[in-house]
DNA sequence: AACGTTTTCTGACTCAGATCAAGGTTTTAT
DNA sequence: ATAAAACCTTGATCTGAGTCAGAAAACGTT
């Protein structure tokens, strides 16, 4: 596989790529000197951009790297013994894929572009030698990991206790939440991935996802032209979830 | 709260706790020298024993520890807005808990005994400074980090794809793989955890998990006696879960 | 041993969401 | 530009698992 930088290599011994990227905020959210970003920067491999349906890595495949993504979007996935797709996430610009290669040495899941993508490899043994130098690097590390594991777990809830209007709900908030972090409208935005794809992943069927989206319309929640989603009942639907005051339990929506 | 050590803590500079703990191997999985050992025991404590009931550590409480259970069994759960209880996990001696703390400063979740329990606690900070120091054991808590994520991501498959039989079935084959890889019967072991929380952890109702059980035993699958249960079709399980040759290229050493 | 409490089991009934079917729309490739 | 493929929507029907109700068993306490 060659690499193919989508910007001069050389350029990081003057201004480093990830100081100048408008991620870093996120990838870095930690106050690392410039020598230590520059030596982070030195590591980090841009690989040319990937073409939606191109995968990243493979289930089974051996793992050397994680990867930030920087703009597009990808899903990770097993196959079932049954053959079928079972979709585990999704993940948006600024947000690492690959952490569960860690242990076994393994990718327990394969990565696919939902739509033109790009991504910024960083080798994991380099990582983990720079970690050993920059101890707020490896608390980084660990935090990105831990948040990894409390978001599965709310997932877990998700799929086990609610029902296809608060999943649907939830998923879009999430999503909200995650393009308002990254400096994007938290209201208005473009869903990357098919319902098809959504129903997979929160345990749903097509159909089903079909008819809470066209209801939520009807309820002006929302506004749906094709992938596009406009939320206009952000506290309404907060409601649905449960996110809201504990309060205002009683009331009905 | 009062620690009391369950030996005298001084033995630890003879002969380390944590090598004669017949957890060890899995707990520390690496080979780390005799002296990091010891190392590391030193900055364990051994906490007194919780009764059924008891709390470990509170959702909201702020996050100084990880534990490792010694014996006995736990409970992870979460309080959702609704008032009910949502378990996300439970937790054998040798496994680690606590880990998702790490983002956020706070317990996202509450740890609850199952019966008595004893375990180890491992403050985090000093843990962190350890792992500077000695690089195996950075690996090693990268890896039991990642190997969380991996797991919980085949509890959403679990949650989001299976039918009753086949959760339960995942559920049982789960703790056996777990039991079998601390030494005991993989076969035959005592479920600690009630039907109701079987169901909660689960996503199903407890008449649901009631059921299912049943069935199995007519179906000469399993054998219970109350809490006691034994596999005899361990076979035609792994048949039914349909994933488990795929878990165990993957996971199994 | 006797009591209340909690847990487990079983049956009858209901319903949310799956499945089946079919037509409409958007995307992709040529 | 056009055909093929993929995706989305809507309606009708079916079913697995939730809910309700009550009995039986297990457990803890005095």
């Amino acid at each position: 596989m060659s690499i193919t930088h989508t910007a001069p290599r050389f350029t990081s011994t003057l201004t480093s790529q990830c100081q100048s990227c408008s991620l870093s905020a996120l990838c870095l959210p930690i106050a690392l000197a410039d020598e230590d970003i520059n030596r982070l920067d030195q590591i980090i491999e841009r690989k040319k951009p990937l073409k939606k349906g191109e995968v990243l890595f493979r289930q089974g495949q051996s793992f050397d790297s994680v990867y930030a993504v920087r703009t597009g979007t990808l899903k990770t996935f097993n196959i079932t013994s049954s053959g079928e797709e079972q979709i585990t996430g999704f993940y948006c610009p600024s947000e690492l894929l690959g952490l569960s290669g860690i242990d076994g040495n393994v990718y327990p899941v394969s990565a696919k572009a939902l739509e033109t993508t790009t991504v910024c490899e960083i080798p994991f043994s380099h990582l983990e030698d720079l970690s050993a130098q920059i101890p707020s690097l490896k608390h980084q590390i660990f935090k990105v990991m831990s948040r990894k594991i409390s978001d599965d777990q709310q997932m877990m809830v998700l799929l086990g206790k609610k029902n296809a209007d608060e999943k649907v709900a939830s998923f879009l908030l999430n999503l909200s939440n995650r393009f308002k972090k990254r400096g994007y409208s938290a209201t208005s935005f473009r869903l990357s991935m098919s319902r098809g794809e959504i129903g997979n992943y929160l345990g749903l069927a097509v159909e089903t996802v079909s008819r809470v989206i066209t209801r939520f319309q009807k309820n002006e929640m929302i506004e749906v032209d094709g992938k596009e989603i406009a939320i206009v009942g952000l506290t309404e639907m907060q409601k649905l979830v449960g996110v809201a005051s504990d309060c205002d339990k009683i009331k009905n929506i």
